[in-house]
DNA sequence: GGCTGTATAATTGCATACAAAAATACAACT
DNA sequence: AGTTGTATTTTTGTATGCAATTATACAGCC
């Protein structure tokens, strides 16, 4: 069913770097050096440096005379990233309603549906359950049928990553995430473009307070 | 007065192979092969291949088999630019008023001064003021003081310049974008958010409608 | 003519070697 | 002790060579 895309040793490790850096194995001043990636990971520094090149377009690293320090996402990013998918997503949910086909409708139904399973169990799921929080929001994203907000706004998202992984092991919080994704869902089915709209800007708000106010619901 | 950062030979490749794409020098469609590249730039495949992960990576090309496929800008994203500009540039010259320090407003009254020089000339200075409209939004989002914000307009901003540069060329809209400017500046300058915001939002739509409805205006 | 298989060419992917620049350590001097 | 100059090490930047994959051309066949 999932594509298997040959992926060369430069992308795979793009994304192991990535994704190291935003649940925050690598901390933010952390210093790489293409050497010791190199050493790592057992490649030479040709596919490390592809990958650094990548990362630092995406702000996630820069580049100094002593190599690559690890910029990664602050608190501050939070409430900045928050306040840009609150003026953007409604618009894109909105967008979704007018646009989806029934496949991608179909799609995400079963996303959710799974989101819902793993949610419900009691063992640590908090890694599948982020990933399937990130293919339902992309879903969403390219529903707008518009690259320039998928483009703007995915990556936005994969930087919550580390937080909203500490989110989903708080109490009740992965079922009434999945719970408030399934009435996105209805409501972009049912062609309700505004109810979209007003539901997934509750769902974003919902999610802020459940990462920012960490010690309340 | 400028700085002269000493830049790699990948960096320079890089900027000048994204100024390319984003006036159309090379089209949309096109094929851009390393061996090319490097023949005619006169290096090595080593920093095109570094250039080429970075365009890669804000979706200017796409790796295909055959080599990279320039995507550039399409008319259809001028509109999805135009609406998250909209939604997000209103609340950084909010933040702006909030935040600027006395040099920065300096710095930007500078720009508008030089700005609204080259307007006033006969000649053909499309491209210097191309340069200093890029140079006040620029500004502008820094004086948010976000990062985030930074990184989400500053990207869609660049990919307006193809189109920007024409509309320079109309009869009366340099100066009257400078105009705007200016009174963007001003308002910042005052404190008075609201009406930074609202003059904003007045500027983007006023460009906007200047690209898009080409024959009026 | 259209199809199929095969040889050829074009292109990327990776590793390695060497050069250059920058940081660091350290000794010598005052 | 502090400072300066120099040697050493670390690290990045670029070029090149070779392997592997993919596209292309073309001949042979039906």
């Amino acid at each position: 069913m999932a594509e298997h895309k040959t992926i060369s040793i430069a992308g795979q490790i793009f994304e192991q770097l990535e994704q190291d850096i935003l649940i925050g194995k690598y901390k933010r001043g952390e210093i790489l050096t293409e050497l010791k990636l190199s050493e790592a990971l057992g490649v030479s520094r040709t596919p490390i440096r592809e990958a650094l090149r990548r990362l630092e377009q995406e702000h996630l690293i820069e580049e100094t005379s002593r190599g690559a320090v690890v910029v990664g996402i602050t608190e501050k990013d939070l409430e900045d990233i928050y306040e840009i998918r609150n003026n953007l997503e409604g618009i894109v949910a909105e967008r979704a309603a007018a646009n989806a086909t029934e496949e991608q409708l179909e799609a995400m139904r079963e996303v959710i549906e799974l989101q819902q399973y793993y949610s419900q169990k009691d063992s640590d799921n908090a890694d599948k359950i982020k990933d399937l929080d990130s293919q339902f929001h992309e879903m969403l994203y390219r529903l707008s049928a518009s690259e320039i907000f998928v483009q703007t706004l995915l990556p936005l998202h994969k930087k919550l990553i580390k937080f909203r992984k500490a989110s989903i092991r708080r109490h009740g919080r992965a079922m009434q995430s999945a719970a408030e994704h399934q009435s996105i869902y209805e409501a972009i089915r049912s062609r309700d473009g505004q109810k979209a709209k007003e539901l997934t800007l509750f769902h974003i708000n919902k999610a802020k307070n459940n990462i920012l106010n960490k010690e309340i619901d």
